[in-house]
RNA sequence: GCGGCCGUGCCGAAGCGGUCUAACGGGCCGGACUUAGGAUCCGGUGGCUUAGUGCCUUCGCAGGUUCGAAUCCUGCCGGCCGCACCA
């Protein structure tokens, strides 16, 4: 048998899309858009499986959709900016923009031969200057609506790299590439104020109804609203008086005020300096200070860590009861939350329990169980249940939860609190001391002090002649990038020499593309409003977080400066499963990485993307196997011998096969469109081996019919072999860009159409039997049901059911006598059947004469539908199986 | 601890109230074609069976709702993921 080279055919139409730009696309109003993008890879330089997913995915989608007559933009970009640009610049002593460029090179390459249909004019490299161009230009504006700012912060130093270390690239304190001990340093760094957003960010999560629920549960949580009080206590001077010093902490638990038998500063709490000041405990403390938050900085927020703590020695009054409680400082508080400091109620907060047990702090009840009493002294946990409050003043006797507002109220009234909303998210830190990322654009004067640079003088561009043989920031150490001139008195002023993240430059490449050469703006804010929002986002899980918040931030920023007018720019959102193999995820370490490449080079790509789209749900994740992919490629093989040349016997099948494509045509349609793309292959499969199985009686003309659909409906997942049978067939290029065939309800149920004129009064037929049955077992009648007028028949006993509530057995007759049952031995089982079954459904194989002869011989005779019966049959008189009608009565 | 997800036949994986012994693919078994293998095609793949498409039993376990449950509800068992000293 000739084989056909699935790699040379996909070759042949890769090379014709292009020639002909098949999938550019421009902005036109008449046609309604649609936008569908992937999440941009980071130019590693090799393609991995989870990126052939995720374009697979997108791909087939986004074939669909343009079949379906929208006007499609699907566009490509690289994520170029980062660090194994610039650490394999290091490595290899050249530059990161050559290593970049190069990768760029061979990723695009085997994007191209996967043959997804991307509009390649559109794409855009993070790293170039006409791109982060407008990350300064973004910034700028950030920087003039008091939107980025810069400001004190800590950051990982490490001393032997003389570089700023990456958090994820701290390994238990420790930088990963030297092993030093990273140094915490005080720097000014550049931050972006997200926090201005925050209310509407997390409002609007509300909005994003077609993103994954645990992606804006994530994205919540990330948030972290959290509603409480701030309540003031003041401190005891040092001559045991209270003084006029006082110091805030936050809860959400207003309600235990009355039990607080102590308080907790964070160690860096700025107040604790000031209250150990002098003591005899002030040296204690500092080194305990020194050991929390320089020796374990990164294991202090482990969950294994031991809390640890101590006395202070100073103590604080409880403003509502006047007691007199002890502050401590301890390593679980943070600094970062709420004000820092904290109340402990040791009854009823478990963490404040242990502490409390681990330093002999006394304990006190204030909410009981309804119940029960509680006794601090015999307490083996905290009690976190709600209650009935008691000693606490005014409240006792009231539920806990209830009392909550009310004691607000009351601690507004008193003015030593009132109620506060607390945020997790915090302002995002953009300053990088690397040289591989967009230039911040800001000058230092000696005179004049920070100044923007002019936006006309934009792009700053990076340095080219930068050596890479030496650790820290190159930047550092251009001179021609270093210094500049003072915008203001035109003196010398110094550059600023960081660099943004890179997450900045995937928070907006989305409206990029809308218009990836304009140059007067990020984008042209005409082809924003065409084109966005995004209607599909597909990418992986690790970014539902800080890459989709910061993406929407953006957005809301740059339609707060009149560019788009969307709220959010991601309307719908899938995350594609993992791929593993053997159950386990590729990763090189493991060396168990399947290579695409591989796959492509020996089986073609429409194997590979039909393989990966069919063994799981896109969401679900994926366990690669050969065996699988091996016996996918062969299924294609078997499709194209349908495009074979064959003599038909005759037509007998024709009508069957037109049902069936037009069933297929409705059914595949909608399993793309709902992301079942494992369904859509399944229902492909069973087309093609239907058509396989119906060729030879089937005429030429509905056959080529049947093949010229299989070819469009085929040709999301396996593109480039559908092209190439459309050729076969005859039919002019692409099939690609082809209209997705319409199809006919009544069609699809071959009964139905047969017998269309007497659909209602065969309708009547069968209520008719009903009534006579009245739901319950007849006597003497039987109704004989063509297996497509099963569906309706059940339909319309349940409507029954509903009113008489016991029509569970007729249903389960119905089921029971199914056709596949008795198949063509149906005659023998007619009496057997009116014995058994009020309603029996027939094959489409029954011979009728034979079935009428069955029923004279036991004396009975087809009621009225018996026409209908005959009326099919004479539709098809060729066939040796007789077209069952839709009913046919028996009456004794 | 909080939040989300999932347990289906030998395996992967559909189904998400009645067309369910449960799609599809793999594997395995058998048959046809072949000198043989491969490929291809056909059939089988829960149990019992007087062999009649007859009976019974299965979708993690136990209950419940319903005329009817793999599907809905409750509880339990088992697995996965995200967040978390968050006050």
């Amino acid at each position: 048998m000739e084989t056909v080279d699935l790699k040379k055919v996909a070759s042949k139409w890769q090379k014709k899309w292009a020639d002909k730009k098949a999938f550019e696309v421009k902005e036109d109003p008449k046609k309604p858009k649609y936008y569908c993008l992937e999440m941009f890879p980071y130019p590693s330089g090799k393609l991995h499986m989870g990126h052939v997913r995720n374009y697979s995915i997108g791909d087939a989608f986004v074939r669909y959709k343009r079949l379906k007559g929208f006007n499609v933009l699907y566009p490509m970009g690289y994520d170029a900016f980062g660090l194994p640009a610039e650490n394999a610049a290091i490595k290899n002593n050249s530059h990161p923009e050559a290593w970049t460029d190069k990768c760029i090179g061979m990723m695009h390459e085997q994007q191209l031969e996967m043959g997804f249909s991307y509009d390649w004019s559109r794409q855009v490299g993070t790293h170039k200057p006409e791109y982060y161009h407008w990350n300064q230009w973004i910034f700028l504006q950030m920087l003039k609506k008091g939107l980025a700012y810069k400001r004190q912060s800590t950051i990982n130093w490490c001393p032997s790299c003389m570089t700023v270390t990456a958090s994820e690239e701290v390994i238990d304190g420790k930088c990963w590439r030297c092993k030093t001990t990273i140094e915490l340093k005080e720097k000014e760094q550049w931050f972006l104020k997200i926090t201005a957003y925050t209310e509407e960010l997390l409002k609007d999560i509300d909005k994003l109804e077609h993103w994954p629920e645990r992606v804006r549960t994530m994205q919540r949580n990330w948030i972290g609203r959290s509603e409480g009080t701030l309540v003031d206590f003041p401190i005891v001077d040092k001559d045991g008086k209270q003084g006029k010093e006082k110091f805030t902490i936050f809860t959400t638990r207003p309600d235990t005020l009355w039990g607080v038998t102590f308080v907790v500063f964070a160690p860096e709490h700025p107040k604790v300096m000031e209250l150990v000041k002098g003591t005899k405990d002030e040296r204690k403390v500092l080194e305990f200070i020194k050991t929390t938050t320089v020796d374990e900085k990164f294991t202090r927020s482990e969950e294994a860590t031991e809390k640890k703590g101590m006395s202070t020695g100073r103590y604080a009054v409880n403003p509502l009861t006047g007691d007199k409680v002890p502050i401590y400082i301890a390593n679980f508080v943070l600094m970062e939350y709420g004000t820092g400091a904290i109340m402990a109620v040791p009854t009823h907060d478990q963490r404040d329990y242990e502490f409390a047990k681990k330093y002999d702090i006394p304990l006190k009840v204030v909410i009981t169980p309804k119940d029960k009493k509680l006794d601090a002294a015999t307490m083996k946990e905290a009690y976190v249940d709600d209650g009935v409050l008691v000693e606490s003043g005014p409240f006792n006797g009231k539920n806990n939860r209830e009392a909550i507002p009310l004691i607000n109220e009351y601690l507004k009234k008193q003015k030593i609190g009132k109620t506060t909303v607390n945020y997790r998210l915090r302002d995002w830190l953009i300053s990088r001391q690397r040289y591989w990322g967009t230039p911040i654009p800001i000058v230092y004067c000696e005179k004049c002090g920070m100044q923007p640079v002019p936006e006309e003088q934009l792009p700053i561009k990076l340095p080219k002649d930068v050596k890479f043989d030496q650790t820290g920031n190159p930047l550092e150490r251009s001179k021609a990038f270093l210094n500049a001139k003072c915008p203001k008195c035109k003196g010398n002023a110094r550059r600023e020499t960081d660099t943004m993240a890179t997450f900045l430059d995937s928070s907006w490449y989305f409206l990029r593309y809308c218009s990836p050469k304009y140059d007067k703006a990020p984008f042209d804010p005409k082809a924003a409003a065409y084109w966005m929002p995004v209607d599909q986002y597909i990418g992986g899980i690790e970014h539902a977080i800080l890459h989709l918040l910061y993406a929407r931030f953006f957005t809301k920023v740059l339609r707060d400066l009149g560019l788009t007018k969307v709220d959010e720019p991601f309307t719908r959102l899938l995350c594609q499963g993992m791929v593993t193999l053997n159950g386990e995820t590729m990763s090189k370490s493991k060396g168990n990485v399947v290579d695409p490449g591989v796959i492509n080079d020996k089986y073609g790509p429409d194997t590979a993307r039909m393989f990966i789209l069919f063994a799981a749900s896109p969401e679900a994740p994926l366990d690669w196997s050969d065996t699988g992919a091996e016996s996918t490629f062969r299924f294609i093989l078997k499709f194209g011998r349908l495009f074979d040349k064959h003599e038909s016997v005759d037509g007998v099948k024709d009508k069957l096969v037109v049902s069936k494509m037009h069933r297929i045509i409705k059914t595949v349609g909608e399993e793309i469109e709902d992301f079942q793309l494992n369904n859509a292959i399944i229902s492909m499969m069973d087309y093609v081996n239907f058509l396989q199985k119906s060729k030879d009686h089937t005429s030429p003309k509905v056959f080529k019919e049947a093949l010229k659909a299989s070819c469009v409906l085929f040709s999301p997942i396996i593109p480039h072999f559908c092209e190439e049978n459309w050729e076969i067939l005859g039919e002019k290029p692409f099939v690609s860009l082809q209209e997705w065939p319409k199809y006919d309800e009544k069609k699809i149920d071959i009964a139905a159409e047969a017998a269309d004129e007497l659909a209602d009064s065969t309708r009547s037929d069968i209520l008719k039997v009903l009534e006579l049955a009245k739901i319950s077992v007849p006597k003497g009648i039987t109704l004989f049901v063509a297996p497509q007028w099963k569906y309706d028949l059940v339909k319309l006993v349940k409507e029954k059911a509903k009113e008489t509530r016991d029509s569970g057995a007729i249903i389960k007759e119905v089921m029971k006598t199914d056709l596949k049952r008795y198949g063509q031995d149906i005659v023998k089982m007619v009496p057997k059947l009116v014995e058994k079954s009020p309603i029996v459904v027939l094959d489409e194989k029954i011979e009728l004469k034979a079935l009428e002869a069955a029923a004279s011989d036991l004396g009975k005779e087809f009621d009225c539908a018996v026409k209908v019966v005959k009326a099919s049959e004479s539709t098809d008189a060729k066939a040796k199986v007789a077209m069952p009608g839709k009913c046919a009565i028996l009456v004794n």
